[in-house]
DNA sequence: AATGAATGAGGGTTCATTCAT
DNA sequence: TATGAATGAACCCTCATTCAT
């Protein structure tokens, strides 16, 4: 598999900085590979354009953001619980990773239809992992018995992610992580059974 | 004022279905003249450059919105009453405008730096008339007293965001409307006062 | 005749302004309307196209340049004394107007076919005053008879245009006027008798 | 150094005759590189622009000409000697190329500031020549004493160059080479010392 | 696998010119 | 005559991608 040569992970680091730094369309493939210590055409070797390099990145970054998710919470108990930790952990990669950051929440809004699509696709893990949190909640009795799901998912993820962006617009002068539990404290009330 | 021009608007108007279209990049400043019916040099007359096309079509849009809103919750008692109002004039603004619910959901999460800057300008005054809901919610007890004004915002806007882009990604294919008050119910519980 | 009217001579003179300027190229046609201060339209009743002005410019003050030479050189006895004269001439010509030394020395030089064949048209009527005094000279015996009269006419108008043209360079820093008596002596040397 | 790539030449040498048949403006960058044999891109892997083209034309060309005459000039003992040899080798240049000849009286004589900056630079190299020989020419009695070093260059310089212009001008229709000993003669007799 | 020189398609923008008023 | 809004042709340059080595 391309992932396990070091020039795939190589690239695909360069590419995080060199989109962070000057945006996707500034970020020439002649200036990641400089970066990646690679010549231009052995880019093309690992990837089959530049927006694959993007959206590589997306699913990587993403992929096992999401499995390593996925194990924390398993190790939780309430959907409650299970809700904070994924919060946590969703603040606590972007604010570890400026780069990652800046390409996640800007970056990556190309409204490139393919591009689109396939980011989507790797979303929907994330999607589905929200998901399993509300029918859980739900089930357990946590959570509002007449919960629309869909309407549920997308205001956990649309406040996530919607703090995160303007936490990242506001050049991260803030403490991100302090925002996961009052986040969570709001979100929990609006998919609780009062 | 441009705005009085008859071009002006026909250039805009022009600019929304072409990039709603092919997507920003690929709504080539010919193809908008073409569409709004003026030669490629009439653009240059009342616009700096083709980001600027982008940038003056939002800010005329979400303008008038704003205005239009901000008259409609001067109507309403409560702070629920209000953000449902508002929620509603969202949703119902962006289903009426297929174009212009792909240009604000897609195309303008373009990633470059003085376009950005002069979104978050025009949203600014979107973020407020939220605030004002939030603030005056407080004070009136309807909302919680502990409520982070930020957050809840994020929040607000966040969610609606979210479950605009989500109909729009999904292609319209279902009643944005009709989602207006279990999003709405979802936020006042978040925002409430148990 | 167009000469008459007086917004002719107005875009001229504009245009020796806006041409010294900023050069040839990126003087505008507008540019030169407004410093005119008539419409761009306005340009085109009484020129063809923008290459008119410069060439009708170079037409209109070398004309009247050349037709005053000959009146002043008529006044002068010897070859020796008109050469002197023209000299003079030409070179407070260039020095009283800093606009008109640019255009002349460096504008001008533009490449065009059409813009070359018409100025050396008027040229040519200068250069048949040089040629006047060259053959005068020969006859009375002041210059060598052996004198290739095109030849001496290359060496007078070649010294004084690169003198000239020197001095333009040099930002017009010395004073070009005191330089008319020797390089009247160099020339006069080079045709002589001896 | 990029002047041993082949292609840096070649551009140069495409340029040359582009340049020459349509003139500088209308000498499209395609079009020169087509004339090269090379893609459009590739003229950017040598020159920074179309302008720097034209300009280092000129250094290449200018350059190893005024090389080959330091070297020339060199064998000659007098003054009046190197000065002839001058005179041949600049008509026989530019006799020889027809192209070149086009470019330099013609073309070169853009108005660009850059440009003109830069090519004056070159004819430094060349003026330097000319001043050598005229100083060795006083210094040696050859040359009056009283002979302004500036001034004669610039009779020198000039008729030289307006003798060439006026051949271009005429299409090369006689014998350049043949005027070399008479405008010798003249310049020789302007500088001599009687 | 790796290189990097070469490719060439593609488009935003300028500005001389026109023409309806 | 005079205007100036509108026109649209024309072109330099960038940069993702290829391919011979």
């Amino acid at each position: 598999m391309k992932k396990n040569k070091p020039k795939y992970m190589q690239i695909i680091d360069a590419a995080v900085i060199a989109i962070a730094e000057v945006g996707y369309h500034q970020a020439q493939v002649s200036k990641i590979a400089k970066q990646a210590g690679v010549a231009d055409g052995t880019i093309y070797l690992y990837f089959k354009n530049k927006e694959d390099i993007l959206i590589s990145l997306f699913e990587e970054k993403m992929g096992s953001f999401i499995e390593k998710i996925d194990e924390m919470i398993e190790g939780k108990q309430t959907a409650a619980e299970k809700l904070l930790m994924m919060i946590e952990a969703h603040f606590k990669n972007l604010s570890d990773d400026h780069h990652m950051a800046i390409v996640t929440q800007l970056e990556l809004r190309q409204s490139n239809k393919e591009l689109r699509l396939r980011i989507n696709n790797v979303l929907k893990g994330y999607l589905r992992v929200i998901d399993k949190i509300i029918i859980e909640g739900i089930e357990s009795g946590e959570f509002s018995s007449d919960l629309d799901v869909r309407l549920a998912r997308q205001m956990i993820f649309g406040t996530m992610d919607e703090t995160v962006t303007t936490w990242v617009l506001n050049e991260e002068k803030y403490d991100l992580m302090a925002l996961a539990k009052p986040v969570h404290k709001l979100l929990i009330k609006g998919c609780g059974n009062h």
